[in-house]
DNA sequence: CTTCATGATTTTTC
DNA sequence: GAAAAATCATGAAG
């Protein structure tokens, strides 16, 4: 303990004192002038190693004192460092500067942009927002499944980092103890500064071969999680009926215009509780498939149809509009594509039923009766099931092209006498 | 299990 | 870039 360590250096000339702690044999040793001796010393001191262990651990620190303070130590010990220089660590010092891993640095990068290794919080719930994005709707609604998410990554973020800390701090304690022995063993053996620097790279590497395998189980984690999430962005809800009617309503409602605009969107957004892009995924749905088989929607259009006539003659009842949400498109204030037909259309209902005007908004109530009206008649001429939107008409500005843009003039509007409210009852099929 | 309805995504079209 | 069309995938009903 008292004795610095004896790190290698080259000393030249040494001087040799007699020591009183050593063996008699070896006090006598002038060069041993028989073999027999010289092999019985040898034995003696394989002897003394190999019994060194059932020794007391005063005894064993007194042996060793008494060898580190042989007399011919310090001249053994210059002979062993330049051996050892001299070949061992030229040839290993070649091998040092090994590249940065691509693997690892692949790692790395995936950690970092899955916000697991990132800078503090946000990372993952960046990485989970873009996640989301990438999926296309907005994050108000499947919140639910993105907190989730961002629960399970910081999760993983934090198994991650408290493992990687524990390799740390072992990594650390085991390469202080390592050099603590390397110390005590250069009292006794050469150790070179490079020797020590040598050992402790290598343990550097077995730990950051350990961190590896953490960092590429981690990556496996995100990747399942992540994979999970996107899978289940895919699953699907359907609406509430509450929604669906709301939706529906607008819809039947808009028939000759069902494009309702962005603010239109949001409060259908609002109503149903969903999102503005679900509820655009709804009307592309709802008018593809109205298109493709109106026959099918015959029923839902005349439930709806009525349901909007009692709704828009409540409204008018009470001078304001319904709780449908407003649309610059299909109100009659013309400028819109279709609004040539339906406007017409609008003109002759009010003269044909001599309803009193009431002002835009009743007005464009009676426009959407209008649409569903006109949808009911042109469907009295019954459907089969083989029919086709072409087969039929082009009811609500849908054209002959399927498209309810530019339609062509309706070929014969019959005009409706009967009341909104009794539209329903002539399609009962 | 099959079928159909339906929300979401992807590809095509304008 | 928005809408149409095609397609995918799941949920519910039978």
């Amino acid at each position: 303990m008292d004795e610095q360590p004896r790190l290698m250096h080259s000393h030249t000339g040494v001087g040799m004192a007699g020591h009183p702690g050593l063996p008699q044999h070896m006090q006598e040793g002038t060069g041993g002038t028989d073999g027999d001796g010289r092999k019985q010393d040898i034995g003696d001191i394989l002897q003394q190693i190999m019994t060194i262990t059932d020794q007391s651990l005063d005894e064993a620190q007194a042996r060793k004192h008494a060898l580190n303070c042989h007399r011919m130590k310090p001249a053994l010990f210059n002979v062993l460092c330049e051996i050892k220089e001299k070949t061992v660590l030229s040839i290993r010092g070649a091998q040092e500067e090994e590249p940065p891993d691509p693997q690892l640095m692949r790692l790395d990068n995936m950690l970092l942009a899955e916000g697991v290794s990132g800078p503090e919080k946000g990372g993952g719930s960046a990485a989970a927002a873009a996640a989301a994005a990438a999926s296309g709707g907005a994050g108000a609604d499947n919140s639910a499944e993105h907190s989730d998410y961002r629960a399970k990554l910081s999760q993983i973020r934090q198994i991650y980092h408290t493992e990687l800390e524990k390799y740390e701090q072992a990594c650390n304690e085991f390469t202080t103890h390592v050099m603590n022995l390397l110390r005590e063993q250069s009292r006794t053996r050469p150790i070179s500064p490079k020797e020590i620097e040598r050992m402790v790279s290598i343990i550097h590497r077995k730990f950051s071969s350990i961190q590896m395998q953490l960092k590429q189980s981690t990556c496996e984690a995100v990747m399942i999680l992540r994979s999970r999430f996107l899978d289940a962005r895919r699953k699907r809800r359907n609406f509430n009926k509450q929604a669906t009617e709301i939706l529906n309503e607008y819809f039947y409602s808009h028939l000759s215009n069902p494009y309702p605009s962005e603010e239109a969107k949001e409060e259908l957004a609002k109503k149903c509780a969903i999102t503005v892009a679900q509820v655009s995924n709804w009307f592309g749905n709802k008018r593809i498939r109205y298109k493709k088989n109106i026959g099918k929607f015959q029923e839902e259009a005349n439930m709806y149809a009525a349901r909007t006539a009692v709704n828009a003659a409540n409204a008018s009842s009470h001078g304001s509009q319904a709780n449908s949400p407003s649309t610059p498109n299909s109100a009659g204030s013309g400028g819109s594509f279709n609004m040539s037909n339906s406007g017409d259309l609008f003109m002759s209902v009010q003269s044909l039923n001599g309803d009193s005007y009431q002002g835009a908004q009743v007005g464009a109530n009676v426009q959407s009766q209008v649409d569903t009206l006109r949808h009911v008649i042109s469907q009295t001429g019954g459907y089969s099931e083989g029919l086709t939107a072409n087969q039929m008409y082009s009811p609500q500005g849908i054209n002959a092209n399927g498209g309810w843009q530019d339609a062509p003039t309706p070929s014969s509007v019959t005009s409706p006498t009967e009341g909104p409210g009794s539209v329903h009852s002539d399609t009962s099929n």
